[in-house]
DNA sequence: AGTACTCGGATATCCTGTGTCCGAGTCAAG
DNA sequence: CTTGACTCGGACACAGGATATCCGAGTACT
């Protein structure tokens, strides 16, 4: 029971994604975070697989939300990058051995299948239930207001006067 | 997103062990589920070291449930065989880069932890709800209720006049 | 038109399961 | 009491997937 790494750096992405208006480059998002850049641009073509972020190329490209913050779920980053396979998946080992249960008789799920399925169902719940904006009107309560915008401005200074 | 495989076998193997009294070895297990006896031998040290299932030596010996069913829950198993850790580990990377929070103002963690952590807690809550008995209940309603004693005397049957 | 910067997929490396094996210990039988 | 055989327990190879990286295709700016 691992989930992946790169989901928490994508995580991350997203929120800082709210505060620009313009396109960041994967590598810009890679420097504020201090982590590999080669790495965190193959989370970031996940997130353009599914959609949840549209990709602009050239000189002035990057990254940037499709969709509202608000409409956006944490269960929708999450199965992006990590994939939406579900965290159980039953073998049915039931049906085999010598006293296996026939087929005809396995018109539903075992109940081990069935157990472990609600638990995720509530986890995918949970997290359905959160949405990138609602996390980053979080970070606003602990940090304060202006921590955010900050972070934006940093992602969006032009090239030719940037501190760093 | 992935738990482990022997999860399975081992929720299944407490499960039958709900019908027998005498100790079953994890060979006779593997043989009556047709899987890998060296494997579910591994899975079974789990349970035994978790002090789940309590394991007696010798010509007569194997495993059998530490407690009643109605005291074993899902989660118990689930931890045993897996692990207890979190499936979302923080990396605290809000600290890290440029911008990164200063650690006097992390006192709590931050939005990204608290909505993974609170998605795990409702996953565990749901397995801890469910117990090893409730699960051989649902299988005597599935498969009637002759189903479970009939494995628990097969598993018990004397090595000397076994089908099989 | 040239150029420099971007994304995107194809490519190595490492680490956590997955699967197997043999030795120490123990109980039953003769 | 001796013998024997069967059990668990931990130590040992193997594999698949996550981790990390690189280079080519395409595009907007100069």
């Amino acid at each position: 029971m691992k989930l992946s790494g790169g989901v928490e750096w994508a995580l991350h992405c997203c929120v800082v994604l709210t505060a620009v208006g313009d396109p960041v480059p994967a590598a810009r998002l890679a420097a504020l975070h201090d982590v590999s850049p080669s790495y965190l641009a193959k989370q970031m073509q996940a997130l353009s697989r599914a959609g949840l972020v549209h990709s602009v190329q050239g000189k002035t490209g990057g990254y940037v939300l499709t969709r509202k913050p608000e409409e956006v779920s944490l269960l929708d980053v999450v199965q992006a990058v990590d994939g939406a396979s579900p965290a159980f998946v039953c073998t049915e080992i039931r049906q085999r051995g010598p006293l296996g249960t026939p087929p005809e008789q396995c018109t539903k799920q075992c109940p081990i299948a069935r157990a472990m399925g609600a638990a995720d169902a509530a986890w995918r719940a949970s997290l359905a239930a959160v949405t990138i904006a609602d996390l980053a009107a979080s970070v606003e309560g602990d940090s304060g207001p202006e921590a955010l915008p900050r972070i934006g401005a940093w992602l969006n200074a032009d090239p030719g006067d940037r501190p760093y």
